[in-house]
DNA sequence: GTCCTTTCGATTTTCGAAAATCTGCGAGGA
DNA sequence: TCCTCGCAGATTTTCGAAAATCGAAAGGAC
């Protein structure tokens, strides 16, 4: 009935931590390599323990953080090697779903694929990283979901998951988020032609993209 | 210099309850649809339900458990579509996996991936459903694990994961168990010849099988 | 008879504190 | 000087109980 009074009641407290910690490892307040301090989290949170530490349970599964029994949570560190066969993998499997949900996309889908471009190209124009990020997951996985892909896209999810911080640096460059929408502009074309070659030419040009600027920031990063 | 008292010292509750919710996964004490009273494992472990409830969280991630906030979890129901799409993304990411470490495996891998084989042909004779699927699973990770690979074999760990509760049911069958045993065989020969297209063709037929199996335990418990 | 509300026991979720473990530092000895 | 040992504070891990929520049965109203 009310919807400002029915918003407030999304889930429990854990999956609320689990969205804070992501913020803070997409928004720079965590830093690969960092310590995570249990306590800490849950003051900021205004919570107790328990569900800080189921949090940090799920996102060690994701790679986010690495667990080290007994001695805490460190934001995971991954260097280039590690970011080329994840974007090898996602290669791999992102060209395979693309090209069998492609025939199956209708005007619907194509149509929040749009919306999610546009919220893209806002986001960017506001400078919400945030924003962004949520923005270019839309867009992406608007492209991949179909019926009977729903394990291939947890799995790409759990990619997408263990790369997040990085692709946070990197849109934190003005140019690299103007070249990502031009790159969504021609996706999209693609899609709407239902030209499957083209589009997976296309996303494959943009990941490479991704992954060079992430060479560039890592290198002088370091 | 006590061993039966010292061998209690591996990590925390929380993994101890890990590897307990798996055995009752497998043993077919927790069955697909099953609901998870946290009260009723953390009882049967002797424990307070944290360290249950973090166990839960990580099988959740695995896609073993189901979570429903505020309702609880769930086994894991997969229908043969599911299965299928899981072993489809298996073929492809471990013919992928075993070419790129095959070149790399010396005598002291190839020796373990032969223990793990007669490990597997101990189990079975044995009965043992448990440690066959404890060797199987070194026997073929033993063939995938190469360096620059940790990413592939990490979602790949994540697809046995998911299917582990199924790939039990078949192991009950007795001649699936022996069956396996001479591909395994026949894997472990190609891998010996370095023979990439044998091995491959191997591993395929071995996955092919087991799913088939799969089909038939699956459409007459229904 | 059907639909809606109320209430109760069961279960999940969260808390606050106790217990266990780790890290860093400084004293004592080679 | 370098190393080992052991203590103190910080941090993680677990517990036991309180709070919140759910599902189902019971009780009306229409």
């Amino acid at each position: 009935m009310n919807p400002t009074v029915s918003a407030a009641r999304p889930g429990t407290i854990a999956q609320h931590a689990v969205e804070a910690l992501r913020r803070a490892l997409t928004s720079g307040e965590l830093s690969p390599g960092d310590k995570v301090r249990q306590e800490e989290i849950a003051a900021a949170l205004g919570t107790s323990l328990s569900p800080v530490r189921e949090a940090l349970a799920i996102l060690e599964q994701e790679g986010q953080v690495t667990y080290l029994p007994r001695r805490g949570y460190y934001v995971t560190e991954l260097d280039m090697d590690d970011l080329r066969e994840i974007y090898e993998l996602r290669a791999l499997l992102e060209e395979r779903a693309a090209r069998r949900a492609l025939p199956l996309l209708d005007e619907d889908a194509l149509e929040r694929v749009e919306i999610a471009a546009r919220d893209c190209v806002e986001a960017v124009d506001g400078g919400d990283v945030a924003a962004e990020l949520e923005a270019n997951r839309r867009f992406h996985f608007g492209l991949l979901e179909s019926p009977g892909q729903n394990h291939t896209l947890r799995v790409i999810r759990l990619l997408w998951d263990s790369t997040e911080t990085y692709r946070a640096m990197y849109y934190n460059a003005p140019e690299a988020r103007h070249e990502a929408i031009e790159a969504h502009d021609r996706i999209m074309d693609a899609a709407r032609d239902h030209d499957a070659d083209r589009l997976a030419a296309e996303l494959e040009s943009h990941r490479a993209e991704a992954l060079l600027r992430l060479e560039r920031v890592l290198t002088e990063g370091r």
